[in-house]
RNA sequence: GCCCAGAUAGCUCAGUUGGUAGAGCAGAGGACUGAAAAUCCUCGUGUCGUUGGUUCGAUUCCGACUCUGGGCA
């Protein structure tokens, strides 16, 4: 089994610079699992690793794409082998870092994607029949072909209402069966898990002021220069934290101070959603900031554990 | 100093024709398997400013006081 080693956590916690240091101390290399540092020219917004701290350790997945391009988990796990298998080859160990949990699962339990492209006009007619019928109609469509689906998912949820309807459109399979068998999927990786967490007061205080950080460092001139390069709104790089806000403040649609106020909520909210998922995933190794004062005892709890494992020799 | 208005959940406020109260936001918990920084679900007890009075019973009516707005001198 490859070994695999997997740093996560809520947003701004501190897991690059930590991903860095552990990078040098296992002959490591970076693979990036965020939905939205993928995007080239989108580095502000997305607190993106910068190369003065990259410090000569390898990164893959930064900067790999244009913000008016679509990326979604299967892109992503393609990139993500072609990386690992270089990695590999060099004799070093993947580091996957990242806030994007679905991503890093995909990854972990090697999840299985239909072969499918993404069919745009069956979503499109989806979209348009529930714009027109409403949401319980789309959902009755759903409830005929696939009841375990419907049942999990409630009508509001139009987005995975229309997933499982196109999932079903395209491989004749049902949704529910595609995720039941997924999820008994294990880990072909001989992996550690870890998610860096500290108190929730701290977080969000570090979340504001880092807001306030991208305002000054520019942020509103990174969107004006994306919108010149032909991003629009609905772009799904244009959907991320810090840019969806811009564009309605740009846009005339909003102040500027309530702009960046729900860009720190909005950054908030997030931090604790990716926290409700990491708490799901088993497996996991807590490294809590509360208890692990200095970046020197997070390092070495990390390597104990990584020696337990078998991922590394020595400490 | 006088007059007026307000004082209810962390915030903004609603309400109880007198039987101890409820929305939005914030916040918390959860779901998630090709949009995931997306999308969606669930969760509201608080000396109803303080203190007297009327009343079987007051957060609700009356008085005083305190504080906060606004106005007049």
């Amino acid at each position: 089994m490859k070994d695999l080693i997997i740093l996560t956590g809520p947003t701004a916690v501190g897991k690059t610079a930590l991903s860095i240091n552990l990078a040098k101390a296992v002959n490591g290399e970076i693979i990036s699992a965020d939905s939205m540092q993928v995007y080239k020219h989108m580095d502000i917004g997305t607190a993106k690793v910068t190369k003065e701290e990259m410090d000569g350790v390898k990164h893959y997945l930064i900067d790999a794409i244009e913000p008016t391009e679509d990326f979604h988990v299967v892109r992503f796990k393609e990139m993500v082998e072609e990386a690992m298998a270089e990695i590999y080859r060099k004799g070093k160990i993947p580091i996957i870092c990242g806030g994007t949990g679905f991503y890093i699962q995909a990854i972990l339990y090697d999840i299985q994607f239909a072969e499918q492209e993404i069919d745009y006009t069956y979503r499109h007619e989806l979209e348009d029949f529930a714009e027109e019928k409403g949401n319980e109609a789309l959902h009755d469509k759903l409830k005929k072909i696939d009841p375990e689906s419907a049942e999990a998912i409630p009508a509001a949820n139009r987005k995975r209402v229309v997933r499982a309807l196109e999932y079903f459109h395209q491989t004749g399979e049902k949704f529910s069966v595609h995720n039941a068998r997924e999820k008994e999927r294990k880990s072909p990786y001989n992996f550690a898990y870890f998610v860096l967490n500290d108190d929730r007061k701290l977080l969000y205080n570090r979340i504001d002021k880092r807001v306030d950080i991208m305002m000054s460092t520019g942020l509103v001139d990174e969107v004006k220069a994306l919108l010149e390069m032909g991003c629009k709104p609905g772009m799904t790089s244009m959907d991320g934290i810090g840019y969806k806000e811009m564009l309605t403040y740009l846009s005339g649609e909003s102040s500027l101070e309530d702009a960046v106020g729900l860009i720190k909520k909005n950054s908030r909210n997030y931090a604790k959603r990716q926290l409700t998922w990491f708490r799901r995933e088993d497996e996991v190794v807590w490294l809590d900031k509360t208890i692990l004062k200095s970046d020197e005892d997070i390092l070495d709890s990390i390597l104990k554990t990584l020696k337990e494992k078998g991922i590394i020799k020595s400490v």
